[in-house]
DNA sequence: AAGACGGGGCC
DNA sequence: GGCCCAGTCTT
């Protein structure tokens, strides 16, 4: 649920509306909008307000720089001016334009709206917060964006930028992560959007200001139009809000991979839609566990798909890769066969193949792969595409 | 409520 | 090279 400006719920904590008692919001709405008509940054999504472009691009805004969207953004739009465009598209290419931008779900999901406006909406960007929260990959984030930008609905926009700009704010000490801590910054944030005289000009001052000013290090408290009121500053401690816990630690997987050339064509498999990378393609890769003998998987893997391992594999090229959550080391060789290798009837649980096929390097750029995938092609023999 | 899910930039 | 950042969906 968007929080919307509906009376008090008798069960609202009293924290949040106590730190109110000395903040007015209306006051800090004006000085926030203010600042911004002197910074607001020239983005792309921003030269035409409409319900598809917004969409776009805040699903490539979600976990992901704006420095790393606006060339995405540019392609994407160029390719599908429209929503229809889009749904009209093949995944492949979807895929293919996503590339590299990580968190793959999102561009598999973006098409899957995309059909579903088509289908079910007749072809009309929804501009409501409760029918944009239908649209697969649209969150309560996404939906509250795409609600106050383009349909001007008087909903507060919750990214992670407000979250650390309202954290200090207030000098909230409890972990942000904790649902009851988010309640209580969504009922700030609705407080504060309420006051606001143009409220979709409310929201992107708050980002806009958690992206320039109130940043994850180096924060400019000098240039924040909320200086003299931030509780943070105040109690000195801007630098340690928000208060997060402590993150997981990274697991390690090692990964046996073959890299076939059949005639000049390099052959891959497609993973499963669903999990890490889904719906991309890679080289026949397998996990392994550590104390795998890295030549008997690969031998295992080129039986399985019907060609004939070499006599010697070449030893194997390592590629590494850091995710959030893992540490990725591919090991990697290459195999020499006269015909195009038939994916497993019984595909490991690990790689789930959907399809597969033979690629030439103009065509490889037309499919998606993950960077991980892009550096061990490139490392194994085609420069072109690092 | 907790975990899975990429990738790049900053220090 | 370690640390940090940031929404949605699934289980």
């Amino acid at each position: 649920m968007v929080p919307t400006a509906k009376p008090a719920d008798p069960k609202t904590p009293v924290d949040a509306a106590s730190a109110w008692d000395d903040l007015d919001p209306g006051l800090l709405s004006n000085q926030l909008v203010a600042w911004f008509q002197g910074a607001r940054r020239d983005l792309p999504w921003r030269h035409e307000l409409s319900a598809y472009r917004v969409w776009l691009s805040e699903v490539m805004l979600q976990q992901t720089q704006v420095s790393r969207v606006v060339g995405y953004f540019e392609r994407f739009v160029a390719r599908f001016p429209t929503v229809q465009d889009l749904a009209a598209a093949d995944e492949d290419e979807v895929l293919s334009l996503w590339s590299g931008l990580g968190y793959y779900s999102r561009g598999r999901n973006l098409h899957k709206a995309a059909k579903a406006v088509v289908a079910n909406h007749g072809g009309v960007f929804p501009t409501t917060a409760e029918a944009l929260r239908t649209l697969p990959g649209v969150g309560e984030y996404t939906a509250a964006a795409v609600a106050s930008f383009a349909g001007q609905q008087r909903v507060a926009v919750v990214d992670g930028n407000v979250v650390r700009v309202l954290s200090r704010l207030l000098n909230e000490d409890r972990a942000v992560q904790l649902p009851e801590t988010k309640a209580s910054l969504a009922r700030s944030a609705t407080i504060l959007v309420d006051a606001a005289a143009d409220a979709a000009l409310h929201n992107e001052a708050m980002m806009e200001l958690g992206a320039l000013v109130c940043t994850p290090r180096r924060v400019d408290c000098a240039g924040c139009p909320w200086r003299t009121a931030c509780l943070a500053r105040s109690a000195g401690t801007v630098s340690a809000r928000p208060v997060k816990l402590k993150a997981r630690a990274r697991t390690h997987l090692r990964l046996a991979c073959i890299v076939v050339d059949v005639g000049g064509l390099v052959y891959l498999e497609r993973r499963g839609s669903t999990g890490l990378f889904g719906g991309l393609g890679e080289p026949i890769t397998a996990a392994m566990g550590d104390g795998d003998d890295v030549e008997a998987v690969w031998h295992t893997l080129c039986v399985e798909r019907g060609i004939s391992p070499p006599l010697r594999f070449t030893s194997p090229i390592v590629v590494e890769r850091t995710l959030t959550h893992r540490e990725l080391r591919f090991e990697v060789t290459m195999v020499q066969s006269s015909s195009a290798p038939s994916p497993p009837s019984a595909p490991s649980p690990q790689i789930g193949v959907a399809d597969a096929g033979v690629f030439d390097d103009d065509a490889l750029l037309t499919i998606g792969l993950s960077s991980a995938v892009r550096a061990v092609l490139a490392a194994a023999r085609s420069p072109r595409l690092l």
